[in-house]
DNA sequence: GGTTTTATCGCCTTCAGTGCCACAAGTCAA
DNA sequence: TTGACTTGTGGCACTGAAGGCGATAAAACC
């Protein structure tokens, strides 16, 4: 279902896509896609609270004693490992986020959450609130990165995610100073 | 104009303010209001222009020997400094945009070419190109930084704007490494 | 079997956004 | 002064997303 409507989007256009045209393909009523997804927006999404599970789950088996954002890091590459039978619709799904702009600024909504994992993991870590300053920022900063690698990726096939990622995270890391990240 | 829309959106609620609304307070068509603005959302943005020369401007000024990192982290609070008596519609538009979802994801598209601006410069300072994976995580990053900063500072009434950018750029340029930054 | 959920979906409304067009006001030029 | 051209205004009608309401059908429960 939502595999239809993201072939669709993908086919014709997402602007060009009506809701109208889903539910007819879908031979369901326009009214009845509201009941699976809250928003045209939202069709893209696939099972985005997996993902956040996914994430809280590899934040949570990181050892308390590596560094912070050594285990952040890992983290958001374990989490975004998939099959490579896979990556052709995250690639799909990922190049209308990052290419249209509904979905583009929608895309600010849903990661709210997500940066809100990061936030909390911080605050766990550093003995803080999750909607300090210093968690919210590496909340933001992580979201930064991710979004940044993902865009990356969507705009060059042939490079690997996981490597874009894992640079990502380490020019985060290394607070963008040149003298300390290898190009 | 922008104002008086700015004034009903504080007072009565972005969603609950109809666009017919604004046009029949402004004596005007709504036809006529999108002679001024694009949308609805675009309407709590003053000049942003101005906002981005004013950075890009900030950013030509800075001493090529000064490091990259402090350079932006300058020219970001430079840019980011009023009279005190613009604060209170600062405060206003930013509050708006930070808490209205329709505004929130709005921002990602507004926001797109200030970080543009970030990674000119990024990509000028390194010899690489905007499009780059390094100047373009350092926009994003940037845009993470000034967004938790605001953030905070909308929630936080008393606190030092400048102060809040400047701790949420210090902490970027440590790479959020705990042992490397102050509380 | 009857009752209570739950799903489907049609109808109608609101509102943002857009195209088209008419009209008015001002600018410029000869 | 007049005619041509530009620019601002705004009415009208349309599309499309979103959401409220309610009727009907299907499924689950007792």
């Amino acid at each position: 279902m939502g595999r239809f409507a993201l072939g669709m989007f993908d086919e014709r256009g997402f602007e060009q896509t009506t809701l109208e045209d889903i539910a007819r393909g879908l031979g369901i009523g326009r009214r009845t896609l509201f009941r699976y997804f809250a928003s045209k927006n939202d069709m893209v999404w696939g099972d985005f609270d997996g993902v956040l599970r996914r994430l809280r789950g590899e934040l949570a088996i990181r050892s308390p004693d590596a560094p912070l954002m050594d285990a952040l890091r890992d983290a958001v590459i374990a989490s975004n490992t998939y099959p490579d039978e896979a990556l052709p619709e995250l690639r799909t799904r990922m190049t209308l986020i990052t290419t249209v702009p509904a979905l583009q600024a929608h895309s600010m909504l849903r990661y709210a959450a997500w940066r809100g994992v990061v936030a909390q993991f911080a605050a766990e870590r550093l003995g803080a609130s999750a909607e300090d300053l210093v968690p919210r920022s590496l909340g933001y900063a992580a979201l930064a990165a991710s979004t940044a690698a993902f865009t990356h990726w969507v705009e060059h096939p042939r490079e690997d995610l996981l490597t874009l990622l894992d640079r990502a995270y380490r020019l985060l890391a290394a607070g963008f100073d040149p003298a300390r990240f290898q190009r």
